[in-house]
DNA sequence: GAATTCGGTTGCGCCATATGGAACATGAGT
DNA sequence: ACTCATGTTCCATATGGCGCAACCGAATTC
């Protein structure tokens, strides 16, 4: 296992729920040696990806990676576009709104937009999930062949939960739908109780794909809602593709207002 | 040179005025063979530190590290203490806010609020500059012992500018006075034509310290707005110091209104 | 159209870096 | 004083990473 793997496997143990880790703990999730884990994490600090906790021996983010961050480019032209759309989308209609990009098989948030609804979810900017089990990340997987989906899912597929799609020819089936009708429907799968319509757009030009979505509380969002939702999506992802040339949006037919 | 140290080195190159990077240019700036420099970005982007820019060979900063970043704690009770005070400060006098923490030798800005002034500074978060040459790291300096100050800048000191301090003495009797009156002014050192004023605080309990500063254009701000600007500063750093306690206001005595 | 230049990649031998077991150090709890 | 958990260091060993040389493909120049 190279250093930069070992690097990037300490890396991916931060989350939302573990901002902190010791030696012991990181020994552990690696399946590593204490004496490893403590010569890797003690490095890392030195080169700034790292830094101790004050006053205690256990780590956190370092500085450096916040400075570097800065630097990705979680803005483009067709990110702002969405972004504008979004805001719009999420003031009409109250829900929380994100923007996705692909990172292998995952999804990442990279613009998030508050709703205004006393229910919402909240999701934070940064977070991932497996994108077979998202709206949004089967919205940019359409984006893909088969081929490339099926690449991109050599382990396999971990449904999240029974509503997500249980096996590849599942998921590849819901792409072919998406495809066909522009954009995805998720309920149940990555979050219990939430659910999330997407669409997708793509700038050809520069060969960049995002997906951006409404979440919603399941249960407190009938089929008329979902309908309007879906419909404000769709028109945001056509203007969308006007602007930027996306010829996956021609290729779709405008939908009756009742289908599904 | 470990790999841990050539990939911080690699990440460092990156800046605002440099979002992407090719397999030359790191060579050359690293000082390095093209193959290994070859060899090490694409080590990295395969762990997700780096991503190639769409259609292009070029490098840019990868997921992983807007990922993880958003777990850097760049939020905490004393941050939120200083980041309200100064929010207010930016109102009341139209100039932009920094809070900034040291990071070895340089400050870090970790929170900004935009003045509302026609004419103002303006510096990304995430940026970091020599801490010797700016107020919010002067300030911050001064929470250090003479010896922890060499101890940072054993390579010596590299001047931006006249107005900084030349050297160790210059920048310890600089710090002297900023512990005798609690406040410290920067005029055109890290950046010509801008002038900033700080103060610090820390909180012993949880061993953190930040700086913050007003920042300003020199020539348009007179003596009599930066007595002001200073009061204002010192009055939130007292506000803040009471609430967590932080012995080095205490020790400093409440300045004459015409006091330099 | 051929030659040259440039950016990037690969093969391969070598060695400096990284590893992991064992022993040790430190602090907390009893 | 003893036990336990966490973290560190020593040391022998393995190998990942390095850099030279050669190569490849595309763009540029003549």
């Amino acid at each position: 296992m190279s250093t930069l793997a070992n690097c990037a496997a300490v890396l991916r143990l931060f989350s939302a729920e573990r901002r902190q880790l010791s030696v012991t703990e990181a020994a552990a999730l690696l399946g590593i040696p204490k004496s490893s884990a403590s010569r890797l994490l003690k490095a890392m600090r030195e080169e700034g990806l790292l830094r101790n906790v004050a006053g205690t021996p256990r780590y956190e983010i370092g500085n450096l990676l916040f400075e570097v961050a800065r630097l990705h480019r979680s803005s483009s032209d067709l990110i702002e576009l969405a972004d504008r759309e979004l805001r719009e989308l999420t003031r009409q209609t109250g829900h929380t709104g994100y923007v996705s990009i692909l990172d292998r098989a995952d999804v990442l948030v990279i613009r998030m937009h508050r709703g205004t609804h006393p229910l919402q979810v909240v999701t934070p900017l940064g977070a991932r999930a497996p994108a077979f089990a998202t709206a949004n990340g089967r919205a940019v997987l359409a984006r893909l062949t088969d081929a490339e989906v099926r690449a991109l899912h050599r382990g396999g597929l971990r449904p999240p939960s029974p509503a997500a799609p249980q096996d590849m020819e599942a998921l590849l089936e819901a792409l072919a739908t998406v495809r066909r009708v522009g954009h995805c429907t998720a309920i149940d799968e990555a979050i219990p109780g939430v659910g999330s319509i997407a669409v997708s757009v793509a700038d050809p030009e520069r060969h960049e794909t995002l997906g951006f979505c409404l979440s919603f509380p399941a249960a407190a969002v009938p089929g008329r809602e979902r309908r309007r939702i879906r419909a404000l999506l769709v028109g945001a992802a056509r203007r969308i593709a006007a602007r930027v040339d996306d010829p996956f949006w021609r290729g779709i037919a405008p939908q009756l207002p009742d289908a599904a």
